[in-house]
DNA sequence: GACTACCTAACAAACGTTCAGTAGGTTCAT
DNA sequence: ATGAACCTACTGAACGTTTGTTAGGTAGTC
């Protein structure tokens, strides 16, 4: 692994866990054992690492969906499947994970088109064209919104939600989670379509 | 009003806008029109300060439920009251709704616990209690967090669905969310008790 | 005379950034 | 084959600025 890469992938980890003015160049330089210096040489300024950092963490992540959407199988169970997907990925990619909430509180327009029209189009294009099969009659756009929404939220507010009356240990699982939003979902589509 | 309340109540906007080591004392003096020393007269440093701002903007927010609570009419109703309030409070009032944000990318677990033992935990009982009478035989501590965790997302994701591709003008008005929200759990709820 | 609410001015430390220099490898005319 | 020129990847030390925090003083109230 190059220096880059090693500073890339260490400013990850550390942008997402202190935010980009919780963590000083001197940090960094410290933590990929290399001169502050030494950084510079590799970015023009800590703006400019910070966004290549975001691009870096953000590269990568639209194939780990692949398999769901090759994969053979009822609409229903490809839904259960990606949902169980998209909570593996917030799981055991914390880091990933932070930095995007960190990107969502900013909200700079111009990095939300980037997402939205760039990195993430193609898989919310198939998450909608999923649940259009699922549900015809629907809005596609709120319902694909809804099963992020719900995935997301059990990742982002559990440590809050631990705290609440009628938590058990099982509902910081991801298969048990998946479980839960996939029946909401379902259950959701068959209603109305009845 | 005091300078401790101005104090509070700027620091409620900039904390939420630029995070605790985005806001400088000297940024918050100046907003307030006081010295940097005059904040240190009402707090002993920036840490207690962040806290007690925490603690201010936090107050206050329980109360807005108790028409909803206290309002007659079936469960269903309810239902759609409680959201409908959840999603006008995080419009209106978006600095204490980016502040809660920030607080659960710290996820700082003794404040995690005053949250969720004290401040929001009469709410999440009370709305416990409506998902029980709408669906007894499900997980009422899941069916309340997806109440919350679909309202939360359409709120804090806006800027990134906007770009996504199906999105209509309507999706950002709170009162069409809710209603898709309403209208999702409901049907869910008599899918799974029929 | 004590107390509250504030001020100006200063402190050391940390900040982003830059500059001059070096060690090691490649290129290339001689 | 060799030495000059050049490039890349780095270092140490310094720059001016901003940071959190404090000390000492003042004006008004009780």
């Amino acid at each position: 692994m190059s220096s880059k890469e090693k500073i890339l992938t260490a400013a990850i980890i550390l942008f997402a866990q202190k935010g980009y003015s919780g963590l000083s160049m001197r940090q960094l330089a410290l933590a990929v054992d290399l001169s502050v210096a030494a950084i510079y040489h590799h970015f023009p300024d800590k703006n400019a690492l910070y966004l290549e950092t975001v691009r870096y963490a953000f590269a990568d992540k639209e194939q780990v969906f692949d398999q769901v959407w090759q994969s053979k199988g009822s609409a229903e169970e490809k839904l259960s499947r990606f949902i169980h997907s998209l909570l593996d990925v917030m799981i055991n990619d914390p880091n990933f994970h932070r930095l995007m909430q960190r990107e969502m509180l900013e909200a700079n327009p111009e990095r939300m088109q980037l997402l939205g029209q760039g990195v993430f189009n193609t898989q919310f294009c198939l998450l909608m064209e999923l649940v259009k099969e699922l549900a015809p009659d629907q809005d596609a756009h709120l319902l694909a919104s809804s099963v992020l929404g719900l995935s997301k939220y059990f990742i982002e507010y559990q440590p809050l939600l631990k705290n609440f009356p009628g938590w058990k240990p099982e509902h910081e699982m991801p298969a048990f989670i998946a479980t839960h939003i996939t029946t909401l979902l379902l259950n959701s589509f068959k209603a109305k379509t009845a």
